[in-house]
DNA sequence: AAATATATTGAGATAGTCTCAAGTTAAGCA
DNA sequence: TGCTTAACTTGAGACTATCTCAATATATTT
């Protein structure tokens, strides 16, 4: 069900479909190194092609990375599926956390760009986002109808958490990244108080 | 004990202080309406002076940030040892978190600033967020020694906390932020388990 | 009213974003 | 095969931003 490439009305020419593929390649290579602000300039040389090809491959910033996470979004939309089988339902909300946080945590400043996506609509990602959010939002709920997670959490704040966990995690070591996941799992269990 | 101004090793010039606070008046605008990323050529304009006496001024962006936030900086620190002498442990830390949530929400971007700026040694901030999360550990240990916070949480972990908060914060609506604050605060539970 | 230390200026080097008219090239058809 | 045309690429150009520094201007001191 899932196709890699530039959501072609028609085939594109087989120029245009190279560029577009080298163009992917370094900018995902641009932004492991650099954060998603890296410049495009340098991504269009490094790919060798002009400016003006990137800009009439990719409109925005956001379309290129929305172009780059895709396969990966839908991915992530589709564990939280599969873990819906999972026999634990805490469990498996934890289990999806840590991968929505990996995924958030690939390029420096990606954490930013989802959060901003999430809320804007004409943002190029930001059906995408949602997809993953309403992924998240079954399994969320199933954890509460299960009595392991707090109710008054929403599908939202889950969403804010996980990328706040990202944003966390660009800035600081692999060992405290762990712990605060650890808080925020044990903040999220229903209170011991009244 | 507090001094405002620019650290000044002779008394400056009356022209040179007049262009400093206006910089500083129309940084802290551009920054409240445009995050800290605004454009340092755009707040030289509104000031009225040329970019090059900003940059007199203000070598880099983060001078410019610490001078705006020295104060305030201070300030939280100070707080931090007033609230010693609460006699909950535990409020007396969830109130100082409030105050650093508020303090590094106050401007779009600034939350990650701090983060860099614990980090980076060479930034200018750096001395001034060091100082304020050494205040925040005496306000930690003791909440920790009273039995009502984690003792696996660490004084880093506690800033990082704080400043992810805020960055939450800057994303979504005040509700959010307020149940986020609220499953961070359980979060820092001793744990029930054991 | 100099002299001098201190500030300000703004052009210039560099770099990035984004656009678009002109040029090039792949694909399909005769 | 060569022509046609739609698809694609190009790179200069209009902006904006960062940061530097020699020339210039101004406050303060004597």
């Amino acid at each position: 069900m899932t196709t890699t490439g530039p959501a072609p009305r028609r085939r594109m020419r087989a120029d245009a479909r190279r560029n577009y593929e080298r163009l992917l390649a370094e900018a995902a290579a641009a932004f492991a190194e650099h954060g998603v602000e890296s410049s495009l300039e340098d991504v269009a040389r490094r790919a060798g092609v002009a400016n003006g090809t990137l800009y009439s491959h990719f409109p925005t910033r956001q379309a290129l990375l929305e172009a780059l996470m895709r396969d990966r979004m839908e991915a992530l939309a589709s564990t939280a599926r599969d873990l819906l089988d999972h026999p634990d339902a805490h469990e498996a909300l934890i289990a999806w956390a840590r991968a929505g946080i990996a995924h958030a945590a690939m390029y420096r400043g990606l954490a930013t760009s989802l959060m901003r996506s999430i809320e804007d609509e004409t943002s190029e990602l930001h059906a995408a986002c949602q997809a993953v959010l309403t992924a998240g939002e079954r399994l969320l709920e199933r954890a509460q109808a299960a009595g392991a997670v707090r109710s008054d959490a929403t599908a939202p704040d889950f969403y804010t958490l996980i990328n706040a966990l990202a944003w966390a995690g660009e800035q600081t070591t692999p060992e405290q990244g762990e712990r605060l996941l650890t808080f925020a799992i044990d903040g999220l269990r229903p209170s011991a108080r009244p």
